[in-house]
DNA sequence: TAGGCCATCTGGTCCT
DNA sequence: AGGACCAGATGGCCTA
């Protein structure tokens, strides 16, 4: 409503940097935008643009030049500035896009970390993010328990636990799932990864799950 | 069709 | 100045 309705408007003649729309697990199914980045109307050499022409200096002769058509210098300038405008905001938007993807690459390394009951089942961010809190505490917890039956903190026992470095360099090629952690016993939590263990309505911050029975 | 989820765009702010 | 981060807005897709 708001800024869009000017951004679009008005800039919309100048779009440039045609970024290649990255594959990302959900982009398939989101079609290319026809949004700003989508218009290619210009082809960067600026004086070459079929745009409306500026009256050029050209060979009036000696004819007055005319008020009304002369454009005047701020007017070109005016152009000039959002044309860099709009080539600064392109080039953030796919920094931004870039940022994204690789939050979201982030987000999916640490739902493979995570036990999910149906295995293939997907769980949405906050749930991820919900449901790892959850499973870190038990995790946690279930370290400090005494007794026997304590699951060894092998290098493949914990998610997170030297089995695999959290290697946040590993954002581009995305060397996925960091082989997922064998069931420990949080795992049976796994059950309801959806409702982690009494979220507030507002979901956070959620309640701590019964150790043993988590939930 | 409404609601949830998501990707993207956008402008603002902070930091280097 | 430019990049990173953030939050709001918008629109598409999917499911109940």
């Amino acid at each position: 409503m708001c800024a869009q309705t000017e951004a679009a408007e008005a800039q919309e003649a100048a779009g440039a940097l045609a970024l290649p729309r990255v594959a990302s697990t959900a982009a398939a199914r989101t079609p290319p935008r026809t949004g700003a980045d989508e218009d290619r109307g210009e082809p960067g050499a600026p004086g070459a643009a079929p745009g409306p022409r500026l009256p050029g200096p050209g060979h009036e002769g000696r004819r007055r030049p005319s008020r009304a058509r002369a454009a005047p210098r701020g007017a070109r300038a005016a152009e000039t500035a959002q044309r860099l405008r709009r080539t600064r905001r392109l080039k953030a938007n796919g920094r931004e896009r870039r940022r994204m993807h690789r939050l979201n690459a982030a987000l999916d390394a640490l739902r493979a970390a995570l036990p999910t009951l149906p295995e293939d089942a997907r769980l949405t961010k906050v749930q991820t993010l919900r449901f790892a809190h959850n499973y870190i505490w038990a995790l946690a917890a279930a370290l400090r328990l005494p007794g026997p039956p304590r699951p060894p903190p092998g290098p493949a026992g914990a998610p997170g636990s030297a089995g695999h470095s959290p290697s946040p360099a590993s954002t581009g090629s995305g060397t996925d799932s960091p082989a997922p952690p064998a069931a420990a016993s949080p795992a049976r939590c796994a059950r309801s990864p959806a409702s982690p263990a009494g979220a507030a309505p507002d979901g956070w911050p959620p309640r701590r799950p019964a150790v043993g029975g988590c939930a």
